[in-house]
DNA sequence: ATCAGCATGTAAGGCGTTACATGATTCA
DNA sequence: TGAATCATGTAACGCCTTACATGCTGAT
């Protein structure tokens, strides 16, 4: 069972746009992908070589590099792209989250609402910083939304935004109910 | 590296609260923990081996059970709360987030408007079937908020009320900008 | 009688990360 | 000269899920 293995669909998915080695690949994943998607070297190797074996892609030029240093181009095949429009087209998707930081907050009790508060300040911060890179992100596809594909990473960059959004708003809201509350001490 | 083991601490932030079986535990993590968290049989009952050999929980009773049933009824030890209470306290979280269907939605241009609208009605159902759920959740908690830990509780439902929100607002919004535009099928 | 739920556990194997190995080029 | 970036790949290992094995209880 399995094939869980969705790094052979970004691949599929990425190189359907543009040809592009395992190392720009790995650029792509941690650009515009890092907000809702990650991968590694160490599983994008094998799944372009699992790929290419199964045709799905292909090499397009190998050590074509001006200066010889070498560097593998692949570009989708007709196989690949059904592959990727099978995907696209007839399979639930499964989003799968884990949030330390909820899980602190719900066994927070243990250890009082001083740490509790550090955890979602914490929090708040790196959503802070990484809402900023997204409305840049915006503002700059908002320009180009009538070329191809870019409407589909513009959506992407709007569910960011929102629920970015949504997060700073809970943590205003969490901050302002916690020194509320009367147990603030770890003590049973 | 590795000891992202996150089961333990779960297992010792449950415990901490009450006494459980491992199947008990089981139940917590797919009824509240649900929406942030997710974990198997198959990795609660070896943590929570370990935890014991390491003397951070113990047996309360086994097979205490009225009717002869296999029953181990674990509780937290002083170095687990100890222990609990250093990742609570001591350690940079880390939250990650795998969404298909923003994956889906980023390679949208490969598929066409009309399967990228799928993806996201099929994703707007589910979250409003789970919305609905966290919201009878919420007005529940609220009624017992000045309980130990009940406020921890309500923020992470308060914390899904306010994304799914946001998510569902992003829902709209795409289905509104997608049909305006150009690119409807699939052909390069 | 049968099925759902209670209850514990193991085995196989997929998934995916980190670290390592290697080496060239570019720029300060 | 040394650091950063480009570039490909492997090895070890940890994490976690699915499926299996087992058997009792309670309700219909």
């Amino acid at each position: 069972m399995a094939n869980d293995n969705k790094m052979n669909l970004v691949i599929l998915g990425l190189l359907d746009h543009e040809n592009l080695t395992g190392y720009d690949i790995k650029k792509r994943i941690d650009g515009s992908l890092r907000y809702f998607w990650k991968g590694s070297f160490g599983s994008i190797y094998p799944a372009l070589s699992s790929l290419e074996e199964n045709g799905l892609i292909k090499r397009v030029k190998s050590k074509s590099n001006a200066s010889g240093r070498e560097r593998i181009v692949y570009s989708i095949t007709s196989e690949g792209r059904e592959s990727l429009l099978g995907w696209l087209t007839e399979s639930k998707s499964s989003n799968s989250l884990k949030y330390e930081t909820l899980l602190k907050v719900y066994f927070g009790g243990a250890a009082g609402n001083v740490a509790a508060i550090a955890t979602i300040n914490e929090f708040e911060k790196e959503v802070e910083a990484d809402l900023a890179v997204l409305r840049t992100y915006k503002d700059n596809l908002s320009k180009v939304l009538n070329e191809r594909d870019h409407v589909f990473y513009y959506l992407t960059v709007t569910f960011g935004i929102e629920t970015y959004e949504a997060y700073l708003r809970w943590c205003s809201e969490a901050k302002r109910i916690l020194p509320d509350k009367k147990y603030m001490g770890n003590k049973r």
